[in-house]
DNA sequence: CTTTCGTTCAACCATTTAGTTGAATTACTC
DNA sequence: GAGTAATTCAACTAAATGGTTGAACGAAAG
């Protein structure tokens, strides 16, 4: 349920999940205590385990975080996988963009005068 | 610790923009193209002109855009400028990650037991 | 048997967001 | 002067989002 399905849809998943700075805040935890029970995550926060656990949901969805559930402990651990789909699409940009302005430049060069 | 205070509402801002399909098709477009027109742009969805001219104030205020006013006519051209914030951020988050990793393989080194 | 623990689920509420339609703006053209 | 063109602004609606509280669950501990 990850990838396979380079969609459009993953993309804006895995965006729409890092957009919030809760969620990247979550993140940085991750990245740097490694796997961690749900109620210890939500300790560094003042809003309510339930929040945080919806919050969980949604980096679970879109694949930047993987629950290892062992009995009522769920341990959550970051996938920077996903990460490479933003990477992707901006450097698909920036090439379009970069190739267009050296259309641009070749352009420019042939035809010194313009209006 | 996370230092979230100064450019975290900005990196916050770049990402929401981005996480919607419907700006990042204009901003492909507008690497495309080059600097384009708001009506020319709104030609190339099925939703209302004010639909995007909202959806180019957003990626505008992310910096994402530029605007260039020629009278009524309102050139927009992209900024791939503050997409370096949120590679920063990801590069940031990455290298927490493996540095912990790398860590955590020294401790396995040093304790051959494990838990 | 009762309590405790870690977590999700369900039902709400408030705010934000993406969309709509209908002005208002203001130079140029007829 | 009236009409047109390109855009934003204002007001509205519907849906999504982030938050809350109050269950419920089911093993383990007392």
């Amino acid at each position: 349920m990850v990838e396979r399905k380079p969609d459009d849809q993953m993309l804006t998943a895995i965006l729409k999940a890092v957009s919030d700075p809760r969620r990247r805040e979550l993140l940085t935890l991750l990245v740097q205590h490694g796997p961690t029970r749900v109620t210890d995550l939500a300790r560094h926060f003042d809003v309510s385990l339930n929040a945080v656990s919806k919050h969980i949901k949604v980096l679970e969805a879109a694949g930047l975080v993987r629950r290892r559930t062992e009995w009522r402990e769920h341990l959550i651990e970051p996938d920077m996988g996903p990460v490479r789909e933003i990477d992707r699409w901006f450097q698909d940009l920036r090439s379009i963009w970069t190739q267009r302005l050296d259309a641009l430049d070749k352009i420019l060069e042939t035809e010194p005068d313009d209006e």
